[in-house]
DNA sequence: GACAGTGTAAAACGATCGTTTTACACTGTG
DNA sequence: CACAGTGTAAAACGATCGTTTTACACTGTC
C-alpha cells in the first residue's frame, strides 16, 4: 500500500482508539512502520495529519451514504458500526478536543456536518417527494447524530431505535 | 466559596471548553487562583479531579432532569444548554479521549448513563402510563443524545426538532 | 558510475507535561 | 509563645511531547 495512505489509515485507528492527543508521533512511527522523517515529509505536521485522517473518513463516510430511503440511512450507520466499531462521531470528538480553536481542524469538520445535513436533505426529498421537508431532515439529522452517539454505550440497539424512531417520523410526515 | 468547589466548577469550565488533555495543570492553577501544591493536596491528580468533575456535573444534571414529562425533558436540555453551552457530552468527551481506558473517568461516564437512560425511563412511564415502554425510551433517549450532540453545530435547532419529534413518537405510542 | 530521490535509524531539539519538593507566610488554638 | 494546619510561590523532578537534524543505505536514471 501507498506509504502515506497507510500512514492515514494508522493514525484513523490509533486517534479513534486512543484519542488525538492521547496518541503520540512515536506510536503512530512505530505501528504504521517508518521513521518520523518520512512521515513528516508527508504530511507536515501532526494536525495536518489529523485534518488528512478526517477528510478521508469523510470521502469513505459519503460513498457509503449514497443510498435512497431514510431507512437506509441507518442500514449505513449500522454496517459502519459493525466494520469500523462505534467510538462516537471522530469529527465531532476531534473538534471537542481541540476546543473547535484549529481552523484546519474545525473547517473539515463543519464541512462534513454541512454535507451529511445536505445528504440526509436530499434522501428525504427522494423519500417524500417534492416540498418544503426542513423539520423532518432536522429530525432525522438529530437521530442520526444520537444514534451514533448512543451506540458507544447501548450498542446496535441504538441504532435500531433511531431506526423505528424514522420510520415513525416519515409515516406521519407522508400523511 | 469553597477551595475544592471552586476548582472543580474553574476544571469543569476549562476541560468543558479545551478539552481534557489540552488543559494543563499551570492553567488549571491559575485560573482557580491556587498553587499546585494545595490543588494536589485536593484532588490528588488530575484524572481524579476529572472523575470530580464528572460527579459534580452528574449531580448537577440529574437535579435538573427531574421532570414529569417528556416535552420536560427537552425543556431542561434547552435551558442546559443556554446556561451552560452546547459543546457535546462532557461525559462522552471524557471517555473519548481517555479512550475508555482509565476505569475511575469510564465508570462515570457509564454510570451516567445508566442513571439518564433510567430517569428517561421513569418519566416515559409516568407520562404513558403502566406498560412495557422499553423501545420508547431508547428512542427518546437517542433523540436526547442527538439534540445534545447536533447542538454543538446546529444549535437550539437540533434540541426543538428533538423535542418535536419525540412529541410524535409519544403520542404514537399512546394510540 | 556519479547523482538525485527517498527511505531508515536514532540522537537531539526546546517546550511542556503532571507531579513533588523546598522554603516560607499566615492563621487559630493550646 | 509554641505549634500544627493550611495556604502560596517557585524551583525542580523525570518523562514525554511534536519536530528537526545528522548520518547512512538503497534505488533507478542519465
Amino acid at each position: 500500500m501507498d506509504i502515506k495512505t497507510n500512514l492515514i489509515a494508522t493514525a484513523e485507528r490509533l486517534f479513534d482508539r486512543n484519542g488525538f492527543s492521547a496518541t503520540g508521533m512515536d506510536r503512530l512511527t512505530q505501528e504504521a512502520g517508518l521513521s518520523s522523517r518520512t512521515l513528516y515529509k508527508h504530511v507536515g505536521s501532526k494536525t495536518a495529519l489529523m485534518a488528512l485522517v478526517l477528510g478521508a473518513r469523510e470521502r469513505r463516510f459519503m460513498e457509503r451514504l449514497n443510498v435512497q430511503s431514510v431507512d437506509e440511512i441507518f442500514d449505513v450507520l449500522a454496517q459502519w458500526t459493525r466494520d469500523e466499531g462505534g467510538r462516537g462521531c471522530l469529527f465531532l470528538r476531534s473538534y471537542g478536543e481541540t476546543g473547535g480553536d484549529i481552523p484546519e481542524i474545525a473547517n473539515v469538520v463543519l464541512t462534513h456536518k454541512d454535507a451529511t445535513r445536505a445528504k440526509i436533505a436530499e434522501i428525504v426529498q427522494r423519500d417524500l417527494g417534492a416540498g418544503d421537508h426542513g423539520e423532518l431532515t432536522e429530525q432525522i439529522l438529530v437521530l442520526f447524530e444520537g444514534a451514533v452517539a448512543a451506540a458507544v454505550y447501548r450498542g446496535m440497539d441504538a441504532i435500531s431505535a433511531a431506526r423505528k424512531a424514522a420510520a415513525i417520523l416519515v409515516a406521519q410526515a407522508r400523511s
